[in-house]
DNA sequence: TCCATGACGGCCT
DNA sequence: AAGGCCGCCATGG
């Protein structure tokens, strides 16, 4: 559990608090991938853990950080075996006007937010 | 320490 | 277009 501080990491201590920050400016109706999430925070290579840290998200933090709006990068809901997760995601991001086509996917050419330069 | 496992992504079939 | 492989990085057994 513990990590030692002089390891250099390329997912740092504050990583979660990163993620949740950086989703939290992702507006309504629009969505990111985890890619776009990791190399907003500086490592492209990390998709991986975006997605960790937002499983690791408390579950009274989901009114004020919008998990539901990072999707994959093919557009697609991400899910190994949690269904009711995926479904659930859909459901809030169809509610807020984000539409499916009949593979599944979100129109990434258009909903895709990409932050703005400056904070 | 080695190995399997992921809310991923890019490339190749 | 869809699916399989493999590379990434940190975790946990």
């Amino acid at each position: 559990m513990s990590v030692d501080p002089n390891e250099p990491r390329v997912v740092t201590a504050g990583f979660n608090a990163r993620v949740y920050a950086a989703v939290q400016r992702v507006p309504h109706g629009r969505v990111a991938t985890y890619g776009d999430v990791a190399t907003i925070l500086g490592s492209p290579r990390v998709a991986r853990h975006v997605g960790w840290a937002l499983a690791a998200l408390d579950s009274d933090r989901h009114g004020d950080v919008p998990w539901h709006r990072i999707i994959n990068g093919r557009g697609r809901i991400s899910f190994k075996g949690d269904t009711v997760r995926g479904a659930r995601q859909r459901m809030l991001l169809e509610a807020e006007g984000v539409v499916f086509d009949e593979r599944d996917r979100v129109d990434l050419e258009r909903l895709r937010w990409d932050w703005p330069e400056a904070d």
